[in-house]
DNA sequence: TTCTGTATGTCAAAATCCTGACATGGAAGA
DNA sequence: TCTTCCATGTCAGGATTTTGACATACAGAA
């Protein structure tokens, strides 16, 4: 038997499947985000703020797997919606570390338990002895593609 | 210890990873396959045309998951640089079924040796005995997500 | 037959994202 | 010190994708 990277189908490559898991959850994520006033990457954004405070533009954008230019926009429709702060001027390099506003950190904690639920249907889907597995395996695939 | 989807880390998340391992594999993919003038999309549309002549324009969308909006741009694409045809009038019902054309079917397989090196790599990175494995999660996450 | 529902293709507009480019600030080495 | 290199923020332009909408074509029920 073929090595399934090698099957004629190509919906049974890793890739496909990989691809098509993205983007139900991009699609589960975006329709409940909605009701909160949020866009994915906006909500990526927040999470990231609250559990990393003062990250810059440059290390948003990493974490969230997006460009620099991208993330700037993400972060000036923040800055506007009043859910985070970032100084004009920096005082040290050029970075400019963001912070949630109390408002922020409200939204967000509203967005979080509906995105949060859409993570428990998806763990609920799979064995939980094979979880921690999955988990490690998904970051060895980015690591290889050097992500 | 909690279950992982109630991590304090984001990054521990089901859905961090999953969106780790995808960006890092479109981010291979697009750098690959721009040595072969095409794009990620237009890639999946050729590979899924290969396998399944005939197809319309919204079951191409279905199949590499965008709106048909975004596949009918595609499509148009791959038309103009004579990759594809489709007939100008649909004789039973709407639908307009693509073929790949001799020259399409050629660059197919120039830059499918491309990406299949990537998905090469991706495989490789993962233990061989739990790839099935990830396979059917893959799917099951994807399914319990409406995908 | 007629009506309703579903699926398809397409247009228009907006949002999102990326590539390319430039200037600034700091670090490391000659 | 000065020079080189790297990281960051930002602007401009274009490409991609999505949402919303409309008309067409078929299937099935009334």
């Amino acid at each position: 038997m073929d090595p399934p990277h090698l099957a004629e189908d190509v919906t049974e490559h890793v890739g496909y499947r990989l691809k098509r898991a993205a983007a139900a959850l991009r699609n589960a994520m975006d329709k409940a985000l909605r009701e909160h006033g949020l866009t994915v990457p906006q909500y990526a954004c927040l999470e990231l703020l609250d559990q990393q405070p003062g990250l810059s533009n440059a290390e948003l954008a990493r974490g969230t797997f997006v460009t620099r230019q991208s993330m700037n926009v993400v972060l000036r429709g923040l800055q506007d919606a009043a859910l985070i702060t970032r100084p004009a001027a920096a005082d040290h390099g050029r970075a400019l570390p963001a912070h949630l506003t109390p408002e922020g950190r409200s939204r967000l904690d509203a967005a979080r338990s509906a995105v949060y639920a859409i993570e428990r249907d998806m763990v609920a889907a799979i064995p939980q002895r094979r979880l921690a597995a999955i988990l490690t395996d998904l970051d060895r695939m980015a690591a290889a593609l050097g992500g």
